[in-house]
DNA sequence: AATATAATTCCGATAATCGGAATTAAGGCT
DNA sequence: AGCCTTAATTCCGATTATCGGAATTATATT
Protein backbone atom coordinates (compact mmCIF):
# COMPACT_ATOMS: atom_id res chain seq x y z
CA UNK A 1 0.00 0.00 0.00
CA UNK A 2 2.55 1.75 1.22
CA UNK A 3 4.74 3.79 -1.85
CA UNK A 4 7.67 3.73 0.40
CA UNK A 5 7.70 0.35 1.86
CA UNK A 6 11.58 0.80 0.88
CA UNK A 7 14.14 -0.49 3.13
CA UNK A 8 15.35 1.54 6.14
CA UNK A 9 11.72 3.28 6.21
CA UNK A 10 9.06 2.40 9.12
CA UNK A 11 5.75 3.15 7.84
CA UNK A 12 4.36 2.51 11.12
CA UNK A 13 6.30 5.61 12.26
CA UNK A 14 5.19 8.22 9.20
CA UNK A 15 1.00 6.56 9.90
CA UNK A 16 1.89 8.17 13.41
CA UNK A 17 3.23 11.50 11.89
CA UNK A 18 0.71 11.68 9.43
CA UNK A 19 -2.19 10.96 11.84
CA UNK A 20 -0.78 13.99 14.23
CA UNK A 21 -0.58 16.13 11.00
CA UNK A 22 -4.49 15.66 10.70
CA UNK A 23 -5.14 18.06 13.36
CA UNK A 24 -5.30 22.06 12.21
CA UNK A 25 -6.49 25.00 13.27
CA UNK A 26 -9.88 24.99 11.40
CA UNK A 27 -10.07 21.11 12.64
CA UNK A 28 -8.19 20.65 15.97
CA UNK A 29 -10.47 17.89 17.05
CA UNK A 30 -11.16 14.75 15.25
CA UNK A 31 -12.36 11.26 15.97
CA UNK A 32 -11.11 7.80 14.74
CA UNK A 33 -13.54 7.25 12.19
CA UNK A 34 -12.61 10.21 10.30
CA UNK A 35 -8.96 9.89 11.24
CA UNK A 36 -9.46 6.58 9.26
CA UNK A 37 -10.94 8.19 6.40
CA UNK A 38 -8.41 10.99 6.21
CA UNK A 39 -5.54 8.23 6.29
CA UNK A 40 -6.83 5.69 4.77
CA UNK A 41 -6.36 3.44 7.44
CA UNK A 42 -8.31 0.42 8.63
CA UNK A 43 -10.43 1.75 12.01
CA UNK A 44 -8.45 -1.03 14.12
CA UNK A 45 -4.95 0.73 13.03
CA UNK A 46 -5.98 3.46 13.74
CA UNK A 47 -7.64 3.09 17.57
CA UNK A 48 -4.13 1.68 18.32
CA UNK A 49 -2.46 4.65 16.89
CA UNK A 50 -4.45 6.99 18.56
CA UNK A 51 -3.91 4.91 21.66
CA UNK A 52 0.21 5.17 21.86
CA UNK A 53 -0.35 8.87 20.85
CA UNK A 54 -2.17 9.51 24.09
CA UNK A 55 0.11 7.46 26.30
CA UNK A 56 2.93 9.95 25.03
CA UNK A 57 1.09 12.83 25.55
CA UNK A 58 1.02 13.89 22.45
CA UNK A 59 -2.53 13.25 22.18
CA UNK A 60 -5.17 13.83 24.42
CA UNK A 61 -9.28 12.99 24.75
CA UNK A 62 -11.25 15.78 23.66
CA UNK A 63 -13.37 16.42 26.90
CA UNK A 64 -17.13 14.96 26.57
CA UNK A 65 -16.65 13.77 22.79
CA UNK A 66 -15.19 10.62 21.88
CA UNK A 67 -12.47 12.73 20.00
CA UNK A 68 -8.72 13.30 19.88
CA UNK A 69 -7.55 16.78 19.74
CA UNK A 70 -3.22 17.28 20.13
CA UNK A 71 -1.76 16.90 23.50
CA UNK A 72 0.46 19.55 24.80
CA UNK A 73 3.49 17.44 24.22
CA UNK A 74 3.86 18.51 20.63
CA UNK A 75 4.30 21.81 21.74
CA UNK A 76 7.68 21.33 23.66
CA UNK A 77 8.81 19.20 20.82
CA UNK A 78 9.05 22.65 18.66
CA UNK A 79 10.84 24.60 21.71
CA UNK A 80 14.77 23.11 20.37
CA UNK A 81 14.00 24.36 16.96
CA UNK A 82 13.13 28.18 17.72
CA UNK A 83 15.90 28.60 21.11
CA UNK A 84 18.59 27.27 18.41
CA UNK A 85 18.04 30.21 15.79
CA UNK A 86 20.29 32.42 16.55
CA UNK A 87 18.88 34.90 13.34
CA UNK A 88 15.72 34.89 15.23
CA UNK A 89 17.39 35.90 18.78
CA UNK A 90 18.92 39.17 17.17
CA UNK A 91 16.25 40.19 14.59
CA UNK A 92 13.43 40.01 17.27
CA UNK A 93 14.07 43.52 18.39
CA UNK A 94 14.63 45.54 15.13
CA UNK A 95 11.15 43.26 13.92
CA UNK A 96 9.33 44.70 17.14
CA UNK A 97 10.55 47.99 16.19
CA UNK A 98 9.74 47.75 12.46
CA UNK A 99 6.31 46.43 13.50
CA UNK A 100 5.84 49.64 15.89
CA UNK A 101 6.80 51.96 12.80
CA UNK A 102 5.32 50.89 9.87
CA UNK A 103 2.00 49.60 11.81
CA UNK A 104 2.64 46.12 9.84
CA UNK A 105 3.10 43.16 10.29
CA UNK A 106 6.66 41.75 10.63
CA UNK A 107 7.61 37.76 10.56
CA UNK A 108 10.72 35.79 9.90
CA UNK A 109 9.84 32.28 8.57
CA UNK A 110 11.62 29.05 7.50
CA UNK A 111 11.05 26.38 4.52
CA UNK A 112 9.01 23.16 5.41
CA UNK A 113 7.49 21.38 2.34
CA UNK A 114 5.32 23.94 0.10
CA UNK A 115 5.04 25.79 2.90
CA UNK A 116 6.77 28.97 5.23
CA UNK A 117 6.60 28.60 8.50
CA UNK A 118 6.85 31.12 10.99
CA UNK A 119 9.55 31.43 13.54
CA UNK A 120 8.37 34.99 14.81
CA UNK A 121 5.98 37.46 14.35
CA UNK A 122 5.36 40.64 15.24
CA UNK A 123 2.20 42.98 14.45
CA UNK A 124 0.59 45.87 15.76
CA UNK A 125 -1.15 46.05 18.87
CA UNK A 126 -4.30 46.57 17.22
CA UNK A 127 -4.63 43.76 15.73
CA UNK A 128 -3.66 41.42 18.35
CA UNK A 129 -6.30 38.83 17.77
CA UNK A 130 -4.82 37.98 14.34
CA UNK A 131 -3.53 34.41 14.45
CA UNK A 132 -0.15 34.71 12.49
CA UNK A 133 1.88 33.16 15.04
CA UNK A 134 4.79 30.84 15.81
CA UNK A 135 4.46 27.68 13.66
CA UNK A 136 1.60 28.46 11.54
CA UNK A 137 2.18 28.45 7.37
CA UNK A 138 1.87 30.50 4.33
CA UNK A 139 1.51 28.91 1.30
CA UNK A 140 4.94 29.64 -0.55
CA UNK A 141 4.16 29.64 -3.93
CA UNK A 142 1.70 32.79 -3.13
CA UNK A 143 3.31 34.98 -0.43
CA UNK A 144 6.28 37.42 -0.91
CA UNK A 145 7.99 35.91 2.14
CA UNK A 146 7.38 32.42 0.31
CA UNK A 147 9.42 33.42 -2.93
CA UNK A 148 12.09 35.23 -0.78
CA UNK A 149 12.52 31.29 0.75
CA UNK A 150 12.70 30.28 -2.42
CA UNK A 151 15.30 32.47 -3.97
CA UNK A 152 17.61 30.97 -1.39
CA UNK A 153 17.15 27.58 -1.77
CA UNK A 154 19.66 26.24 -4.23
CA UNK A 155 18.92 25.20 -8.09
CA UNK A 156 18.68 21.70 -7.26
CA UNK A 157 15.73 21.68 -4.62
CA UNK A 158 14.05 24.14 -6.61
CA UNK A 159 13.40 22.39 -9.44
CA UNK A 160 12.32 19.62 -7.49
CA UNK A 161 9.77 21.47 -5.79
CA UNK A 162 8.84 23.07 -8.93
CA UNK A 163 8.56 19.91 -10.62
CA UNK A 164 6.26 18.32 -7.91
CA UNK A 165 4.45 21.25 -8.02
CA UNK A 166 3.83 21.29 -11.88
CA UNK A 167 3.00 17.24 -11.39
CA UNK A 168 0.34 18.15 -8.37
CA UNK A 169 -1.82 20.97 -10.23
CA UNK A 170 -3.96 20.68 -13.21
CA UNK A 171 -2.78 23.68 -15.27
CA UNK A 172 -2.60 27.45 -14.59
CA UNK A 173 0.99 26.90 -13.55
CA UNK A 174 2.70 29.53 -15.99
CA UNK A 175 0.76 32.14 -13.56
CA UNK A 176 2.64 31.00 -10.68
CA UNK A 177 6.16 30.56 -11.97
CA UNK A 178 6.00 34.18 -13.37
CA UNK A 179 5.12 35.52 -10.07
CA UNK A 180 7.83 34.20 -8.83
CA UNK A 181 10.10 34.63 -11.66
CA UNK A 182 9.06 38.44 -10.68
CA UNK A 183 10.22 38.35 -7.48
CA UNK A 184 13.20 36.54 -7.83
CA UNK A 185 14.07 39.39 -10.53
CA UNK A 186 12.94 41.58 -7.95
CA UNK A 187 15.38 40.36 -5.17
CA UNK A 188 18.69 40.28 -7.54
CA UNK A 189 17.62 43.60 -8.45
CA UNK A 190 16.69 45.49 -5.10
CA UNK A 191 17.67 42.92 -2.76
CA UNK A 192 13.43 42.83 -1.92
CA UNK A 193 10.09 41.35 -3.68
CA UNK A 194 7.12 43.41 -3.30
CA UNK A 195 3.72 41.26 -3.55
CA UNK A 196 0.10 43.14 -3.81
CA UNK A 197 -2.92 41.12 -2.73
CA UNK A 198 -1.86 37.81 -4.47
CA UNK A 199 -2.45 35.83 -1.47
CA UNK A 200 -5.22 37.99 -0.11
CA UNK A 201 -6.62 41.16 -1.28
CA UNK A 202 -6.04 44.07 0.48
CA UNK A 203 -2.28 42.25 1.74
CA UNK A 204 0.36 43.49 0.63
CA UNK A 205 3.72 42.38 1.59
CA UNK A 206 7.36 42.93 1.19
CA UNK A 207 9.95 39.64 1.10
CA UNK A 208 13.36 39.43 2.18
CA UNK A 209 15.63 36.68 2.15
CA UNK A 210 18.08 36.39 5.07
CA UNK A 211 19.66 33.46 4.70
CA UNK A 212 23.75 33.78 6.32
CA UNK A 213 26.36 32.49 3.97
CA UNK A 214 26.70 28.86 4.15
CA UNK A 215 23.53 28.40 5.76
CA UNK A 216 22.13 25.04 4.54
CA UNK A 217 18.66 25.64 4.57
CA UNK A 218 16.46 29.40 3.78
CA UNK A 219 15.39 31.72 6.17
CA UNK A 220 13.18 35.35 4.97
CA UNK A 221 11.61 38.08 6.19
CA UNK A 222 8.34 40.13 5.47
CA UNK A 223 6.47 42.80 6.31
CA UNK A 224 2.64 42.67 5.30
CA UNK A 225 0.05 45.84 5.18
CA UNK A 226 -3.24 45.83 5.33
CA UNK A 227 -4.02 48.36 2.65
CA UNK A 228 -7.09 49.80 1.53
CA UNK A 229 -8.10 49.20 -1.73
CA UNK A 230 -6.99 51.49 -4.58
CA UNK A 231 -4.39 53.28 -2.64
CA UNK A 232 -0.70 52.26 -2.80
CA UNK A 233 1.62 53.23 -0.27
CA UNK A 234 5.32 53.88 -0.15
CA UNK A 235 5.81 50.20 0.23
CA UNK A 236 9.61 51.04 -0.87
CA UNK A 237 10.03 52.74 1.89
CA UNK A 238 9.40 50.19 4.44
CA UNK A 239 11.53 47.65 1.91
CA UNK A 240 14.23 49.79 2.52
CA UNK A 241 13.87 49.26 6.23
CA UNK A 242 13.44 45.64 6.05
CA UNK A 243 16.90 45.04 4.50
CA UNK A 244 18.65 47.36 6.90
CA UNK A 245 17.01 45.15 9.17
CA UNK A 246 18.52 41.84 7.62
CA UNK A 247 21.80 43.82 7.02
CA UNK A 248 22.42 44.48 10.86
CA UNK A 249 21.31 40.86 11.96
CA UNK A 250 23.36 39.11 9.40
CA UNK A 251 26.40 41.36 10.64
CA UNK A 252 25.71 40.57 14.39
CA UNK A 253 25.67 37.21 13.98
CA UNK A 254 29.59 37.37 13.45
CA UNK B 1 12.55 -5.32 26.09
CA UNK B 2 10.05 -2.52 26.22
CA UNK B 3 7.67 -2.74 29.36
CA UNK B 4 4.69 -1.62 27.43
CA UNK B 5 4.48 -4.07 24.98
CA UNK B 6 1.22 -4.19 25.39
CA UNK B 7 -2.02 -4.44 22.63
CA UNK B 8 -2.82 -1.55 21.51
CA UNK B 9 0.09 0.28 21.80
CA UNK B 10 2.92 0.51 18.79
CA UNK B 11 6.39 0.18 20.33
CA UNK B 12 7.99 1.89 17.06
CA UNK B 13 6.29 5.05 17.40
CA UNK B 14 7.06 5.19 20.91
CA UNK B 15 11.24 4.70 19.60
CA UNK B 16 10.39 7.18 17.33
CA UNK B 17 9.15 10.30 19.07
CA UNK B 18 11.30 9.10 22.19
CA UNK B 19 13.96 9.57 20.06
CA UNK B 20 12.75 13.48 18.98
CA UNK B 21 12.12 14.02 22.59
CA UNK B 22 16.25 13.26 22.93
CA UNK B 23 16.68 16.76 21.15
CA UNK B 24 16.41 20.09 23.21
CA UNK B 25 18.25 23.14 23.79
CA UNK B 26 21.36 22.25 24.77
CA UNK B 27 21.65 19.56 22.67
CA UNK B 28 20.31 20.73 19.75
CA UNK B 29 22.45 18.34 17.42
CA UNK B 30 22.88 14.74 17.86
CA UNK B 31 24.63 11.46 15.92
CA UNK B 32 23.05 8.19 15.56
CA UNK B 33 25.78 6.61 17.89
CA UNK B 34 24.43 9.02 20.75
CA UNK B 35 21.02 8.52 20.30
CA UNK B 36 21.45 5.07 20.14
CA UNK B 37 23.14 5.09 24.01
CA UNK B 38 20.40 7.44 24.43
CA UNK B 39 17.40 5.22 23.76
CA UNK B 40 19.19 1.81 24.13
CA UNK B 41 18.76 0.50 20.61
CA UNK B 42 21.08 -1.30 18.58
CA UNK B 43 22.14 1.70 15.51
CA UNK B 44 20.63 0.10 13.16
CA UNK B 45 17.17 0.84 14.52
CA UNK B 46 18.55 4.22 15.38
CA UNK B 47 19.54 4.49 11.25
CA UNK B 48 15.99 3.39 10.52
CA UNK B 49 14.14 6.04 12.48
CA UNK B 50 16.34 8.89 11.45
CA UNK B 51 15.88 8.35 7.83
CA UNK B 52 11.99 8.04 8.21
CA UNK B 53 12.05 11.10 10.29
CA UNK B 54 13.96 12.63 8.01
CA UNK B 55 12.00 11.72 5.04
CA UNK B 56 8.92 12.99 7.25
CA UNK B 57 10.75 16.66 7.51
CA UNK B 58 11.01 16.12 11.19
CA UNK B 59 14.42 15.95 11.00
CA UNK B 60 17.18 17.12 9.21
CA UNK B 61 21.02 16.42 8.58
CA UNK B 62 23.21 19.05 10.44
CA UNK B 63 25.26 21.01 7.83
CA UNK B 64 28.59 18.91 7.61
CA UNK B 65 28.53 17.22 10.74
CA UNK B 66 27.15 13.60 10.57
CA UNK B 67 24.12 14.56 12.74
CA UNK B 68 20.88 14.87 13.01
CA UNK B 69 18.51 18.18 14.21
CA UNK B 70 15.25 18.78 14.74
CA UNK B 71 13.48 19.84 11.41
CA UNK B 72 10.66 22.49 10.94
CA UNK B 73 8.10 20.02 10.47
CA UNK B 74 7.95 19.75 14.43
CA UNK B 75 7.30 23.36 14.79
CA UNK B 76 4.30 23.55 12.63
CA UNK B 77 2.82 20.59 14.56
CA UNK B 78 2.66 22.59 17.67
CA UNK B 79 0.58 25.45 15.68
CA UNK B 80 -2.99 23.90 16.23
CA UNK B 81 -2.16 23.61 20.37
CA UNK B 82 -2.10 27.49 20.70
CA UNK B 83 -4.18 28.57 17.68
CA UNK B 84 -7.06 26.72 19.91
CA UNK B 85 -6.55 28.32 23.29
CA UNK B 86 -8.76 30.84 23.70
CA UNK B 87 -7.89 32.09 27.00
CA UNK B 88 -4.64 32.51 25.72
CA UNK B 89 -6.01 34.91 23.08
CA UNK B 90 -7.47 36.83 25.34
CA UNK B 91 -5.00 37.39 28.13
CA UNK B 92 -1.99 38.07 25.97
CA UNK B 93 -3.29 41.98 26.30
CA UNK B 94 -3.25 41.95 29.79
CA UNK B 95 -0.05 40.07 29.70
CA UNK B 96 1.80 42.43 28.11
CA UNK B 97 0.56 45.38 30.12
CA UNK B 98 1.45 43.79 33.06
CA UNK B 99 4.66 42.67 32.22
CA UNK B 100 5.36 46.62 31.23
CA UNK B 101 3.99 48.16 35.13
CA UNK B 102 6.01 44.92 36.39
CA UNK B 103 8.99 44.69 34.97
CA UNK B 104 8.77 41.16 34.80
CA UNK B 105 7.61 38.39 32.70
CA UNK B 106 4.47 37.54 32.45
CA UNK B 107 3.46 33.75 31.31
CA UNK B 108 1.08 31.78 30.83
CA UNK B 109 1.43 27.44 30.54
CA UNK B 110 0.11 23.95 30.46
CA UNK B 111 0.89 21.34 32.02
CA UNK B 112 2.76 18.11 30.04
CA UNK B 113 4.40 14.86 32.19
CA UNK B 114 5.81 17.03 35.15
CA UNK B 115 6.89 20.02 33.43
CA UNK B 116 4.88 23.09 32.71
CA UNK B 117 5.29 24.11 29.14
CA UNK B 118 4.88 28.04 28.16
CA UNK B 119 2.16 28.64 25.38
CA UNK B 120 2.62 32.41 26.28
CA UNK B 121 5.67 34.72 27.58
CA UNK B 122 6.18 38.29 28.03
CA UNK B 123 9.13 40.07 29.02
CA UNK B 124 10.24 43.61 29.67
CA UNK B 125 12.04 44.60 26.65
CA UNK B 126 15.67 44.80 28.25
CA UNK B 127 15.72 41.27 28.63
CA UNK B 128 14.50 40.03 25.23
CA UNK B 129 17.72 37.81 24.82
CA UNK B 130 16.93 35.45 27.49
CA UNK B 131 15.13 32.26 26.28
CA UNK B 132 11.71 31.52 28.06
CA UNK B 133 9.25 31.07 25.08
CA UNK B 134 6.34 29.14 23.61
CA UNK B 135 6.88 25.71 24.40
CA UNK B 136 9.83 25.69 26.96
CA UNK B 137 9.12 24.04 30.08
CA UNK B 138 9.50 24.68 33.93
CA UNK B 139 9.53 21.57 36.66
CA UNK B 140 6.41 21.64 37.63
CA UNK B 141 7.57 20.32 41.62
CA UNK B 142 9.77 23.72 42.11
CA UNK B 143 7.87 26.69 40.50
CA UNK B 144 4.94 28.78 41.59
CA UNK B 145 3.27 28.30 37.99
CA UNK B 146 4.21 24.34 38.45
CA UNK B 147 2.08 24.34 41.95
CA UNK B 148 -0.61 26.53 40.54
CA UNK B 149 -0.89 23.91 37.57
CA UNK B 150 -1.11 20.88 39.75
CA UNK B 151 -3.86 22.91 42.33
CA UNK B 152 -5.82 22.80 39.06
CA UNK B 153 -5.70 19.03 38.68
CA UNK B 154 -7.96 16.78 39.83
CA UNK B 155 -7.18 14.63 43.16
CA UNK B 156 -6.80 11.80 41.28
CA UNK B 157 -4.17 12.54 38.78
CA UNK B 158 -2.12 14.79 41.69
CA UNK B 159 -1.66 11.39 43.52
CA UNK B 160 -0.76 9.69 40.14
CA UNK B 161 1.87 12.10 39.90
CA UNK B 162 2.69 12.35 43.06
CA UNK B 163 3.07 8.86 43.69
CA UNK B 164 5.32 8.74 40.58
CA UNK B 165 7.81 11.13 41.72
CA UNK B 166 7.66 9.76 45.40
CA UNK B 167 9.22 6.73 43.58
CA UNK B 168 11.38 8.38 40.96
CA UNK B 169 13.51 9.98 43.62
CA UNK B 170 15.83 8.51 46.56
CA UNK B 171 14.61 10.77 49.30
CA UNK B 172 13.84 14.17 50.23
CA UNK B 173 10.54 14.39 48.54
CA UNK B 174 9.04 16.18 51.73
CA UNK B 175 10.63 19.32 51.49
CA UNK B 176 9.03 19.46 48.12
CA UNK B 177 5.96 17.92 49.23
CA UNK B 178 5.88 20.75 51.94
CA UNK B 179 6.53 23.35 49.35
CA UNK B 180 3.52 22.48 47.12
CA UNK B 181 1.24 22.21 50.48
CA UNK B 182 2.20 26.02 51.26
CA UNK B 183 1.44 26.66 47.79
CA UNK B 184 -1.85 25.20 48.17
CA UNK B 185 -2.98 26.73 50.97
CA UNK B 186 -1.88 29.90 49.80
CA UNK B 187 -4.09 29.64 46.41
CA UNK B 188 -6.97 28.54 48.64
CA UNK B 189 -6.46 31.37 50.90
CA UNK B 190 -5.11 34.68 48.65
CA UNK B 191 -5.93 32.79 45.32
CA UNK B 192 -2.39 33.20 44.48
CA UNK B 193 1.15 31.73 45.94
CA UNK B 194 4.97 32.85 45.50
CA UNK B 195 7.62 31.47 45.74
CA UNK B 196 10.75 33.33 46.58
CA UNK B 197 14.54 31.54 44.95
CA UNK B 198 13.10 28.23 44.68
CA UNK B 199 13.77 27.08 41.05
CA UNK B 200 16.64 29.74 40.93
CA UNK B 201 17.77 32.29 43.38
CA UNK B 202 16.97 35.84 43.11
CA UNK B 203 13.96 35.01 40.91
CA UNK B 204 10.74 36.07 42.55
CA UNK B 205 7.69 34.66 41.43
CA UNK B 206 3.86 35.19 41.75
CA UNK B 207 1.43 31.40 40.41
CA UNK B 208 -2.46 31.94 39.84
CA UNK B 209 -4.69 28.61 38.32
CA UNK B 210 -5.93 30.08 35.44
CA UNK B 211 -8.33 27.31 34.95
CA UNK B 212 -11.69 28.02 33.31
CA UNK B 213 -14.78 25.98 34.88
CA UNK B 214 -15.00 22.27 33.14
CA UNK B 215 -12.19 22.87 31.90
CA UNK B 216 -10.41 19.27 31.42
CA UNK B 217 -6.67 20.76 31.80
CA UNK B 218 -4.88 22.92 33.67
CA UNK B 219 -3.82 26.16 32.80
CA UNK B 220 -1.89 29.04 34.87
CA UNK B 221 -0.10 32.37 35.06
CA UNK B 222 2.52 33.25 36.56
CA UNK B 223 4.96 36.62 37.18
CA UNK B 224 8.07 36.39 38.09
CA UNK B 225 10.74 39.41 38.55
CA UNK B 226 14.74 39.29 39.30
CA UNK B 227 15.17 40.73 42.83
CA UNK B 228 18.40 41.87 43.99
CA UNK B 229 19.32 39.53 47.12
CA UNK B 230 17.97 40.28 50.70
CA UNK B 231 15.17 43.05 49.34
CA UNK B 232 11.63 41.94 49.29
CA UNK B 233 9.47 43.97 46.51
CA UNK B 234 5.98 44.59 47.28
CA UNK B 235 4.94 41.04 45.44
CA UNK B 236 2.02 41.06 47.00
CA UNK B 237 0.87 44.67 44.62
CA UNK B 238 1.45 42.54 41.53
CA UNK B 239 -0.47 39.29 42.58
CA UNK B 240 -3.64 40.56 42.70
CA UNK B 241 -2.86 42.50 39.94
CA UNK B 242 -2.57 39.05 38.50
CA UNK B 243 -5.26 37.84 39.82
CA UNK B 244 -7.62 40.71 38.22
CA UNK B 245 -6.02 39.80 34.67
CA UNK B 246 -7.19 36.16 35.84
CA UNK B 247 -10.55 37.18 36.25
CA UNK B 248 -10.81 40.00 33.51
CA UNK B 249 -9.82 36.47 31.22
CA UNK B 250 -12.13 34.48 32.73
CA UNK B 251 -14.83 36.98 32.46
CA UNK B 252 -14.56 37.71 28.78
CA UNK B 253 -14.25 33.74 27.93
CA UNK B 254 -18.22 33.77 27.98
C1' DA C 1 48.26 7.15 3.89
C1' DA C 2 46.67 4.29 7.66
C1' DT C 3 43.76 3.60 11.45
C1' DA C 4 39.79 4.14 14.27
C1' DT C 5 35.19 5.39 14.73
C1' DA C 6 30.72 5.97 13.32
C1' DA C 7 27.01 5.42 9.83
C1' DT C 8 24.73 2.63 6.83
C1' DT C 9 23.22 -1.50 4.52
C1' DC C 10 22.08 -6.41 4.28
C1' DC C 11 19.24 -10.10 5.34
C1' DG C 12 17.22 -13.98 7.86
C1' DA C 13 14.49 -14.73 12.16
C1' DT C 14 10.79 -13.39 14.69
C1' DA C 15 7.94 -10.74 17.15
C1' DA C 16 5.05 -6.86 16.49
C1' DT C 17 1.88 -4.93 13.44
C1' DC C 18 -2.05 -5.48 10.78
C1' DG C 19 -6.86 -5.65 9.87
C1' DG C 20 -11.30 -8.39 9.51
C1' DA C 21 -14.83 -9.44 12.51
C1' DA C 22 -17.03 -9.45 16.90
C1' DT C 23 -17.97 -6.78 20.92
C1' DT C 24 -18.89 -2.91 23.52
C1' DA C 25 -20.16 1.70 24.21
C1' DA C 26 -22.16 6.01 22.93
C1' DG C 27 -25.47 8.90 20.71
C1' DG C 28 -29.90 9.78 18.34
C1' DC C 29 -34.60 9.08 17.39
C1' DT C 30 -39.48 7.97 17.97
C1' DA D 1 -37.37 5.46 28.38
C1' DG D 2 -36.21 1.96 25.13
C1' DC D 3 -34.78 0.91 20.57
C1' DC D 4 -31.71 1.53 16.87
C1' DT D 5 -27.76 3.37 14.51
C1' DT D 6 -23.11 4.55 14.45
C1' DA D 7 -18.64 4.74 16.12
C1' DA D 8 -14.93 3.00 19.17
C1' DT D 9 -12.59 -0.66 20.91
C1' DT D 10 -10.98 -5.32 21.53
C1' DC D 11 -9.71 -9.93 19.93
C1' DC D 12 -6.79 -12.91 17.57
C1' DG D 13 -4.70 -15.45 13.78
C1' DA D 14 -1.96 -14.42 9.55
C1' DT D 15 1.62 -12.10 7.73
C1' DT D 16 4.62 -8.75 6.98
C1' DA D 17 7.36 -5.11 8.48
C1' DT D 18 10.47 -4.50 12.12
C1' DC D 19 14.45 -5.91 14.41
C1' DG D 20 19.27 -6.30 15.20
C1' DG D 21 23.79 -8.84 14.47
C1' DA D 22 27.31 -8.59 11.30
C1' DA D 23 29.45 -6.89 7.22
C1' DT D 24 30.31 -2.83 4.53
C1' DT D 25 31.02 1.76 3.57
C1' DA D 26 31.97 6.38 4.68
C1' DT D 27 34.07 9.83 7.51
C1' DA D 28 37.23 11.73 10.86
C1' DT D 29 41.82 11.56 13.06
C1' DT D 30 46.81 10.97 13.68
Amino acid sequence: MAIKNAKNYSSTIKSGIDLLRCFSHSEPVIGNKRLSELLDLPPSTVARITNTLCELGLLNKAPHERKYQLGYGVLRLGYPVIANMPERHIARKWMKELTDKSLGQTSMAVLDDFDAVYVESFRPEEQWLSTPEIGSTRPILYTAIGHALLYSLDKQKFQYLMNIFQEKSAGSTSEVIAGIESSFSQIRKNGYCIIRGTYRKELHAIGVPLTPPNHPDPIALNLSLRVQSGKHPNLEKYAKQLIELKQKTLAELD
